[in-house]
DNA sequence: CAGTATCCTCACAGATACTG
DNA sequence: CAGTATCTGTGAGGATACTG
């Protein structure tokens, strides 16, 4: 059993899960291996909302997985995120979830291609 | 873009996360590497309750990661879940994701172990 | 033993508008 | 450009009691 923040994991799993789960996070966090501006982020994840977005990001800044770094004084603003040292050690974890979601949607009838 | 079911997914990564994603699944999955009656996967997952992990198993039945079969006509009834062959295919993810969450609780100050 | 049935709550996520 | 503010809705998940 762990804990954080008061919070209990029963196991090792549901605790990764605490830091990648969820709808978005794992989306987002693969594409943050290559470091990026947040308009870049947006464009990519065009079906994210903006405020969901946002929210997640700070979350995984509080939670240590990506750093958050701010180019210019004054608007216009120029942001980037990249992952930690840290959130790098997900890397081959979220590399592998990518791959069976590609693999399962080339074998798996009940998945189409749209757009 | 990927569909299923008229639900779109943007990404390979979104659509392994509508399989293993939310709090549960991927736990779940994990314990049923193992064939597993019913009682001993309730007993190994003591935190969830009986009508989360009821309707989650009936999802991924759906889904077709795993199946139930029945071995008695009568009360007491007596019912066992296993992974499908296409459920098997998630084991070096589900796999990665537990070791991840091992190796990071051992590495991380802020995670505290209870019990 | 292996679940359902009800009821409930609150965090997650969407839509839209606004700002340093 | 890179967000925040506000308002709102849905559904995942929890608590408790009951059943074939």
């Amino acid at each position: 059993m762990y804990s954080i923040d008061n919070k209990q994991y029963p196991c090792s799993t549901s605790l990764t899960m605490r830091y990648i789960g969820g709808k978005w996070k794992a989306v987002i966090l693969i594409h943050l291996i290559e470091k990026k501006r947040y308009s870049e982020l947006r464009k990519e994840c065009k079906v994210i909302t903006e405020r969901t977005l946002s929210l997640h990001l700070k979350e995984m800044e509080a939670d240590g997985l990506i750093t958050r770094t701010v180019h210019t004084s004054k608007p216009p603003l120029k942001v980037d995120y990249e992952l930690t040292q840290f959130g790098k050690t997900l890397i081959p974890v979220l590399k592998a979830i990518a791959e069976w979601g590609k693999d399962t949607a080339e074998n798996n009838d009940r998945i189409s291609f749209v757009k």
